[in-house]
DNA sequence: CGTTCTTTTGACGAGAGTCAAGACTGGTGG
DNA sequence: CCACCAGTCTTGACTCTCGTCAAAAGAACG
């Protein structure tokens, strides 16, 4: 693959640069990974609990939630994935789905096979460490999302959950969080919030009255982006976003 | 270092094989890591948040908790972490801490340094796999706490806590769950939970009246372990627990 | 243009929080 | 050996956030 022809894989490469940092070996080497466009319709599972999973998909376009469910039937969504986002990297090491994958919208991902991920890291570590401080990275929007659910009321649970995708597109697409695209609906914010839809709802309102938020379709414009970091009780230290995590060169103490 | 003579991380190396395949040389290298006892008291933090973090933790004996704070003071506990267990092992690839970590009760840890563990990961992918490996057991606990703390209500939440634990420590001591220890107190029940203290309390209390669970001090005794696991919504799948993930040999598709 | 999904509203109910006081418990020292 | 003390656990009464149910109004889509 020469360097002018754009591989689909660029903006994976991108997102890891921005963590890790990798040479021009492992660049290529992740660009010339295997990957297979799939489009997914609207509220449809594409791993189901307990299955096999034999690729990591990355999302180029649409919405991805990850569904754990409890016994009453209720679905609670414990993680999103926006474009740019690698879902399911960690089924390389894990490959038994222990929650189901939805895509709340229609959805494009790039299916990457596990025996292809696998490989690139057992041969660069720079990209085996890259993959693991995705997967790092990725617990620690968990651990946050407990705290989110456990600890905060709806209204500040809701600018919260706002702040962190609008803070995530923002990385995504290089700007400030200003306004960004979130195709889910109030009954999906409900089961990424532990809360109903009717509740979503009358917090929806509260901030749009507050003129914190404004919404458009599908889109969410940010008016006052300090007031909603206030309200939602955010700092974005967890995300690690923006900054080329550099280490001490190794050594063994 | 002769195999009859027994480092202090064997335990470390029997919990890494119960997930994935180690030889001999990755043994034999993580036994020789260097590590420093360190003995934490009771409700004393040992990692702050946003701290750079230079070791990872092994738990010889006690209980710690990973803290999450929201504004208004309450905290909540994001997970926790019993003997066996490498706490922090995701700091090695992101040192900056996000969340604090707590002693809940006197504490042994073994502190290994980042240094070492990163160039074993290097040196050996198969150790840098169980790692990435860990960590990916780690997130999905995460989100099974997600779950619980989102949409199962304060009884069955409690239960299905108790489950985790009993089944955590259970795969830890090699037996079955009947009775474990475990020194939190309701208090910090409450901040795993996204409950009051009080409110954990009167749930205790439910469990006992059913006659499901009894206890003594700081151990748990299981009197009716199925009736527990219905009553907390249970599938330990999640944990990946004493099964080894043999996987095909990587090939690229 | 009708069908289906989504958002919005209102009245009511319930699970969990709050506050405050009292009973245990284990550890300490006189 | 007993008294004390701080930390837990337990209790009860009252409050409030959020859930439930149901119906209507809007949007989206073929």
């Amino acid at each position: 693959m020469s360097l002018s022809d754009p591989s689909p894989l660029q903006p994976f490469v991108n997102k890891l640069s921005s963590r890790s940092e990798l040479g021009d070996a492992e660049r290529l080497a992740i660009l010339d990974l295997p990957n297979f466009p799939q489009q997914i319709q609207s509220n449809r599972d594409f791993v189901r609990l307990g299955e096999q999973v034999e690729h990591a998909c990355f999302v180029v376009a649409g919405l991805v939630g990850q569904f754990g469910q409890s016994r009453n039937g209720t679905r609670q969504i414990s993680a999103i994935h926006i474009p740019t986002d690698m879902v399911n990297l960690h089924s390389v090491v894990a490959p038994e789905a222990c929650s189901a994958l939805q895509a709340l919208t229609v959805t494009t991902v790039l299916r990457v096979p596990h025996g292809a991920l696998r490989d690139v890291a057992k041969q660069y570590p720079a990209i085996a460490e890259a993959f693991w401080r995705e997967c790092a990275v990725d617990a620690s929007v968990l651990s946050e999302w407990v705290v989110n659910v456990g600890r905060r009321d709806a209204k500040t649970r809701l600018a919260h959950l706002l702040c962190e995708v609008a803070s995530r597109s923002a990385a995504a697409s290089g700007g400030v969080p200003s306004s960004f695209n979130f195709p889910a609906t109030q009954a999906h914010v409900a089961d990424m919030l532990g809360l109903t839809s009717v509740h979503v709802n009358r917090m929806f309102q509260a901030l749009r009255e507050e003129k914190v938020i404004s919404i458009q379709g599908r889109t969410i414009q940010i008016v006052e982006w300090k007031r909603l970091t206030q309200i939602g009780d955010f700092d974005p230290g967890y995300l690690s976003l923006g900054r080329l995590r550099t280490h001490a060169p190794g050594k063994s103490d």
